[in-house]
DNA sequence: ATGAAAGCGCTAACAT
DNA sequence: ATGTTAGCGCTTTCAT
């Protein structure tokens, strides 16, 4: 029922070494046979079986994205509607496939399996639980290529490309800065996660910065669960002397942070300006349009999808570290009038650090 | 460097196929033997060849999802995201793993192509492009399990899931009417899909169900384009006689309404009431709060899943066609105050038509 | 209870 | 330019 190389063979009349060869392009066969070889295979209606050519090339031609994240936060947002996206377009172009794991947060031995396995020939990761590094440094001896996304990891051995978040924070907070702000909050999630103390420690550091005293009353941090977003603003709002502007960890969060704010007539931009990070679809379409930071996701998923080609044909190959510039977006939520960009100054090129 | 089974095999001093079947846990095998066996896997670092595997089983444990959309629509939105999910959940659950096609829409090819290479054990299609049914049809001679998502099919030997759409309509249409609305519009996307033509039909059967004359001037079709939903709102309020109410092809686009109306200052349900498609998550967040039909996607995305098993270990077993329930989630944005469930009445179960 | 051997369907080194 | 042969790493008869 299903045909096989040996069909063709025989109904050419031929090896099957011929056929595969013909098939797969080399040039040491007669053009003649390759023809005939062809025409065979599209009457028969052959294709390969992908088992097969995978156990022979030892490859796969799949890559995995690993989104390992507390399952109630990592309950999809847009943002990872537009992560997975992109990084599914960036792996059809370099001729890869897809594979999806999104239960590996809840059991690590996932990720080592996969590794372990090669059933796929190269993995994203996106997110921090605890004990990822130790799984993550099994990769090594696996020789399973592996980039992380979003944060540059400490062990210099591993692949990662992220977003200069530290320059986010500065174009953000210089921002409200000039704008005349001077108790500037912060609000993101409570997460012991690896994105979330660095984008605090950015924030803080940001604040000194531009000489602005740290005080912890003007950080608030929200749960995991819809809407907590509210209640973190809310903290601010019963303060005696609230923030007149906040960074948002994300754009998502800003959003219900913004959703609360005009519920509770608080204006924005006059009361509160808000700023956020990602600027996924909607922040262009809340009221008052968010400001936000944006960076470019497609060219980091594409490289990161390059990074694992490369480090397959060069297994030896030091690792990719890489940093994109941000920009800031400047819309309604932080000023009063039209849209303006703030491009990191000093990043036009992605800051390239081959350790 | 990669420990395979003969590794094991001669750490142990035993023969290959005594490892393989101790590992796989049959049962004749000496007790005493499984131990040596998985004690020297466990120190081996031993995991075994999904290659390998894949060839000799016949089967890969995966499963794809195929998005089958143009690329400006599937731009992800947070129902993609949602519905991406879920399908993985539902995968985890049954054991597979999820592959994402997303680029299948624009070369239907790449469909025959993984049913004929068996990339893996099944396939759940959503979307709708021309050729489609052609391509599926396919996909019986390839003895690939196939599941077709969201909408009932033409053909009776294809299996799939869908949401009961026009009791959705009725719903939604009697709901309106019952607020003594008469001009109830319908705003949709402009497109040739099935899934676009059937909800068109639904809408204008349910106006029928409730003697409501049909109007040409009270559809409008938004292209697919971001924002174009509000051009589409935008139509009708040029009427001189506006609809009083508007029933929306999904969430997504009811939002742009909605936002769209905000923006012109025209109130939310007083003036024109709104009712979506979906309830996404975003669905509870508007201003005001979207009325929309819900119908339990995660049940969907698991029977599909186990509709693929089923086909699996039955291949001649009959198709499956079943339509799930939906029920009515009356927000704000269709009565003034606190939100109410209308159940669609005679669906509690669902309604299975096994042809 | 275990081992020998065949083979899943293909590719690639080697020979001619 | 083509055929022969040997696997890829496992699972599974079939013997013993």
């Amino acid at each position: 029922m299903v045909v096989g190389i040996k069909d063709i063979a025989s109904y050419v009349g031929i090896s099957t070494s011929t056929v595969s060869r013909a098939l797969n392009g080399y040039d040491d066969v007669a053009v003649e046979t390759v023809k005939r070889v062809q025409r065979a295979a599209h009457e028969l209606g052959y294709y390969p079986s992908a088992s097969a050519r995978n156990l022979r090339r030892q490859r796969t031609d799949k890559i995995g994205l690993a989104l390992l994240f507390d399952s109630a936060f990592a309950t999809f947002n847009e943002f990872f509607a537009e992560l997975i996206r992109l990084v599914a377009a960036a792996a059809y172009r370099h001729d890869y496939n897809l594979v999806l794991y999104t239960h590996a947060a809840e059991e690590l031995g996932e990720l080592t399996r996969i590794a372990q396995t090669r059933e796929v020939d190269g993995l994203l990761v996106l997110g921090d639980v605890p004990g990822l590094d130790d799984t993550l440094r099994g990769f090594q001896g696996a020789g399973m290529p592996l980039v992380v996304l979003g944060r540059l990891v400490e062990d210099p051995t591993v692949s990662c490309i992220s977003m200069d978040v530290q320059q986010a924070a500065r174009l953000a907070i210089g921002h409200l800065v000039d704008l005349g702000h001077r108790r500037i909050g912060y609000i993101s999630f409570a997460s012991t996660s690896r994105y979330s103390q660095e984008r605090t420690t950015c924030y803080r550091d940001a604040l000194a910065a531009f000489d602005l005293p740290h005080d912890r009353r003007l950080e608030a941090y929200a749960s995991l669960q819809p809407e907590s977003g509210a209640r973190a603003m809310e903290t601010f709002l019963t303060l005696v002397d609230p923030p007149t502007a906040v960074y948002v960890y994300n754009d998502r969060l800003a959003i219900e942070v913004l959703q609360y704010l005009s519920q509770r007539g608080v204006r924005v931009p006059q009361d509160v300006a808000v700023i956020g990070f990602d600027d996924i679809r909607s922040a262009k379409m809340t009221a008052p349009p968010l400001s936000t930071v944006r960076y470019p996701l497609d060219e980091i998923a594409d490289r990161a999808v390059c990074a694992l080609r490369a480090h397959r044909a060069e297994p030896d190959a030091p690792p990719m570290r890489q940093v994109m510039p941000v920009e800031l977006v400047v819309r309604e939520s932080s000023a009063g009038c039209g849209a303006q960009h703030y491009s990191s100054s000093f990043a036009i090129e992605p800051v390239v650090t081959a350790v």
